[in-house]
DNA sequence: GATGAAACGTTCATGAC
DNA sequence: GTCATGAACGTTTCATC
């Protein structure tokens, strides 16, 4: 039930209370009480506005592996991660490179200094970037009722 | 001006039209007006609750490169990647591989399922995959005074 | 412990200016 | 762009199961 509400709210943050209580079939003083509950215990942590990067300017995108100096510990690499305002997603994984950075960038040129500007930081001893060339999906979670994750 | 009102929605799609306004100096009106303008262009497509994954049983996240047989066409790629509802973002890519999925399961063997369901696609060459050891940072963009995107 | 219904203050949405 | 107005919504309180 606390799937079915969080669905709605991922499909529409601004769906109201008696809307959601129709669909699940509860009042809109119960959904509210789900919804500030969810929230405390941290599965929902805020609505927020879905942008389109392209329409404010952001229509370049890339990512980008980072190779970092032998035992780079993950919290150096996101503190250098949290100077670099252009990158919007970055994690540690397994494989040959030890970061993977998502970039957005005003234009190419934007892109590679970006980049540069990474490649810069001590530990980091190479960088391999992909340009996006086009994107296929960018899509907020949406639960099904069997569990899985859904297109919004 | 609209940029700030963007930041405002992407901080908390709920803040009020008045509370927004007061922050950047305009009635609570003027911004729903702008708001809707934003929407109809299309530089805002929504609002949507931010959900902890992990909170949902989404423990596990992979990034799967693509390699797929001379000259797949990214429609086609895009088709592919909709019937994988784990799939929650994808792009063509240059370098090597063609394509780069972000996928989300509920855990390493699900991972492992999603990945071979994929590489069981016809054009489908061969997967290169990292697994997710911890991500650093995942954030909506948000706009400065400057222009640049910033962490919320 | 969670729910439904009613009361109150706030916000939205609209039209006139 | 602002201001004013009626309708809709969020939030709290209270009784109930």
């Amino acid at each position: 039930m606390d799937r079915d509400i969080i669905g709605a709210l991922i499909a529409d943050a601004r769906t109201t209370y008696a809307v959601i209580g129709q669909q699940v079939g509860l009042s809109a003083s119960a959904v509210k009480r789900r919804v500030d509950r969810l929230r405390e215990a941290g599965a929902i942590t805020g609505f927020t506005a879905r942008v389109e990067p392209a329409a404010l300017g952001w229509t370049t995108e890339a990512y980008v592996e980072l190779y970092c100096r032998g035992k780079t510990s993950p919290v150096e690499i996101g503190r250098a991660v949290a100077r670099h305002p252009e990158i919007v997603s970055a994690c540690t994984v397994t494989g040959e490179a030890d970061a993977l950075l998502h970039i957005r960038a005003t234009d190419m040129r934007h892109v590679e200094q970006v980049i540069e500007r990474i490649a810069s930081e001590a530990f980091v001893v190479r960088t391999k970037s992909s340009i996006v060339l086009s994107r296929l999906l960018d899509t907020p979670l949406v639960m099904e009722r069997n569990g899985s994750p859904r297109i919004a």
